[in-house]
DNA sequence: GGTATAATTGACTTTTACGTAAAAGAAAGA
DNA sequence: TCTTTCTTTTACGTAAAAGTCAATTATACC
């Protein structure tokens, strides 16, 4: 287990620019130490640019990838507080269900397209 | 089936704004006909907006989109373009699979909070 | 101790995907 | 005919998510 992280090395690791996980603290998405003024990320700060990185490959804005870590908090003490979290995990879980579908759809169509191409191909091996 | 759709059926239809099928007809991705200066939407332009909207719910960009729409218009005559074809669909089949698996990662990060969540309010139930 | 190398802040710029407002034409109902 | 209700084009505006550039400041190596 590593103590620490450089931006530098996090940028590389993950294929992302130094502006952009800078921008990532200013959202307070991350909040990595400081030695000095230079950053220092722990794992936990990584584990978060991970989560944070599939938020937006899946097309979250910043403020739905915000709403999603402070789901991953860990549950509040109130009863309130809990009932209201269950709901928002509800919701989320409804986006990512339909996103699952939407994916599905489209490998479907994908696929068909493919077998077109296959069947053309097989079409002009036989000499159309 | 109906020869035609106007713009604001098709706005209520799918939640959006009317400026944004005019922009996705700007960018090229749908085509409709013209009475006069008024657009009028075919079955197919209406199912290309259904597709557009997928991509757009999938966190894909316009280019992007437009590259699948690009897919979906069959399979062209010649053997390259045929290679270079079935290219692109797994290239895009794979940007799906990443989004898959990225949506049931998150999804099993919820399982496990909702858990957590449901372990406290029996906690609160019991009387902590 | 000088000189690359890496890191910082701050400000300005850019791109994407529309929103919004203005001005005007066309159709439809009272 | 008058008034709504749609629709159009043109043009400018904007929010999100960084990119880019400049001016500094440390750190590290030789």
């Amino acid at each position: 287990m590593r103590k620490y992280y450089t931006i530098t090395e996090l940028t590389r690791e993950f294929g992302v620019s130094t502006r952009t996980l800078r921008f990532y603290e200013d959202e307070g998405l991350i909040q990595p130490d400081r030695r000095g003024r230079t950053r220092l990320f722990r794992a936990a700060d990584r584990h978060l640019i991970k989560e944070i990185l599939r938020g937006r490959r899946l097309g979250f804005t910043i403020a739905e990838i915000r709403e999603i870590i402070e789901i991953y908090k860990g549950p509040p003490g109130e009863l309130g507080q809990l009932e209201l979290m269950m709901k928002r995990v509800a919701q989320k879980r409804e986006q990512l269900n339909q996103k699952r579908q939407d994916i599905e759809e489209t490998l479907a169509e994908l696929d068909s397209v493919d077998e077109a191409c296959l069947a053309r191909l097989a079409e002009l091996r036989v000499g159309t």
